[in-house]
RNA sequence: GCCUCAAUAGCUCAGCUGGUUAGAGCACUUGACUGUUAAUCAAGGGGUCCUAGGUUCAAAUCCCAGUUGAGGCG
């Protein structure tokens, strides 16, 4: 079947979501946080570790699969929920980021786009139709639409050409589409162009997707603009489908997704700060490295309810981190990740209740306040 | 007792045919990280070049004496 969205309330202010999204492997409510799991793992963490974070969905990434160790190895196993052993809702990138990590301007064509692996230099060619049909052989529960996600600053004559053909590359996917089990979604784009935002949502939608989400965030603009993307993007999307926010995953910036009308986020920042040192907390971020934390025998955040926080100390992590034993990367990537995932039960609670706006400020103020 | 070799950053060492402000790796102290090319990357602090003389415009570098260490010979 495919995903079903239910929207169960609007925070009387600002219009926030709370829903539930049902899909074959489960039922999560949003607001969610979205652990990134590229190469079919969450780095470091095992399944388990992930449910018992609460982690209502998780991501795996096309063009890594693709690459290593292949599709069909992967369509073998029987998908790759079950090659990972993961029981819960997962959605798959299309690749689609590595067209701006990856990828030169001069490689992107109309047909698709040529790349150099990053593995051993061989050049690959990815278009929408072979995106799709990887991600048919992985049988995610939501496959994602192969698009182009320019960088920032790009002009507006670049960014409508752009649109356009992510546009063709949508219809391109969406007729390729053949797993029924299968949910599949449009990618917004158009940059900081208010009237680009508006058209690719638009014309996005006109496709009937299973799902939308807004794409091209994250990519080194500030955040301003990147709130402007969201605003620019969310009220051409109908209000009975689901919608994810690509690649956002600082606290503050989910919150603001979240009063934009977002449900669903993704980042690999929780797992990627936790395996250099640092954690989320109530009370900003901090990084387990510095001096003061070594004979600080107080949990990474007193109010976090992981099993990190439960039982060990900033002055043992900090000595993990600082011997860099794997076990301080775990430890953080747990902690980090369920930080995120109990900020968005938070905001859930705060919708219900119509508070949204009175938890942004009461979090934000400890958040943005001195450091401890 | 004699001979040889060594001594430069916290550690391991480059530099030694004299010539900008003595370097590297690691360690240390910080910072960055947003659909993972990332357990990564960047910056910073840190020196009686063993000591004392000498040669020279100029010495970590050459000469002399000493100190400490390693090895060898008696």
């Amino acid at each position: 079947m495919k995903v079903k969205y239910n929207l169960l309330h609007n925070d009387k202010e600002t219009g926030a979501r709370y829903g539930t999204l049902e899909t074959n492997h489960g039922t999560f409510e949003t607001p969610m946080f979205m652990p990134v799991g590229t190469r079919a793992t969450v780095k470091m963490l095992t399944p388990e570790e992930l449910y018992d974070c609460k982690a209502g969905i998780i991501l795996a990434n096309t063009y890594h699969l693709w690459l290593k160790p292949g599709e069909d190895l992967i369509k073998q196993a029987g998908g790759v929920r079950k090659f990972m052993n993961y029981k819960g809702p997962m959605l798959t990138d299309s690749g689609g980021f590595q067209v701006f990590s990856l990828a030169k301007p001069k490689d992107i064509t109309e047909e698709g786009v040529h790349f150099k692996s990053h593995i051993d230099g061989s050049k690959l060619f990815l278009t929408p139709e072979l995106s799709i049909q990887i991600q048919n052989k992985l049988d995610s529960d939501i496959a994602m639409s192969f698009d182009e996600c320019p960088p920032f600053p790009v002009d507006h004559d670049y960014m409508k050409k752009s649109v356009d053909r992510t546009l063709r590359w949508a219809k391109r996917g969406y007729d390729t589409h053949s797993n029924q089990e299968q949910s599949l979604f449009g990618i917004v784009q158009g940059g900081e162009f208010a009237d680009l935002r508006k058209y690719s949502a638009e014309e996005t939608v006109k496709m009937n997707f299973d799902g939308y989400s807004i794409g091209g965030t994250s990519v080194g603009e500030d955040k301003e603009t990147m709130l402007k993307m969201i605003e620019n993007s969310t009220p051409y999307l109908p209000t009975d489908k689901v919608r994810y926010l690509m690649g956002v995953g600082e606290p503050m910036d989910i919150i603001e997704g979240v009063i934009r009308g977002v449900d669903i986020f993704d980042c690999v920042l929780p797992t990627r700060i936790a395996r250099h040192g640092n954690a989320f907390t109530r009370h900003g971020k901090i990084n387990l490295k510095n001096l003061k934390f070594r004979e600080d025998f107080t949990p990474l955040d007193e109010e976090c309810d992981c099993y990190t926080c439960k039982n060990y100390t900033r002055a043992y992590i900090r000595h993990l981190v600082t011997t860099d034993e794997a076990l301080g990367g775990r430890l953080l990537s747990i902690h980090n990740i369920r930080f995120l995932i109990k900020l968005t039960e938070e905001l859930r609670e705060a919708i219900k209740t119509d508070k949204l706006l009175e938890y942004k400020d009461k979090f934000k103020s400890k958040y943005e306040g001195s450091n401890s």
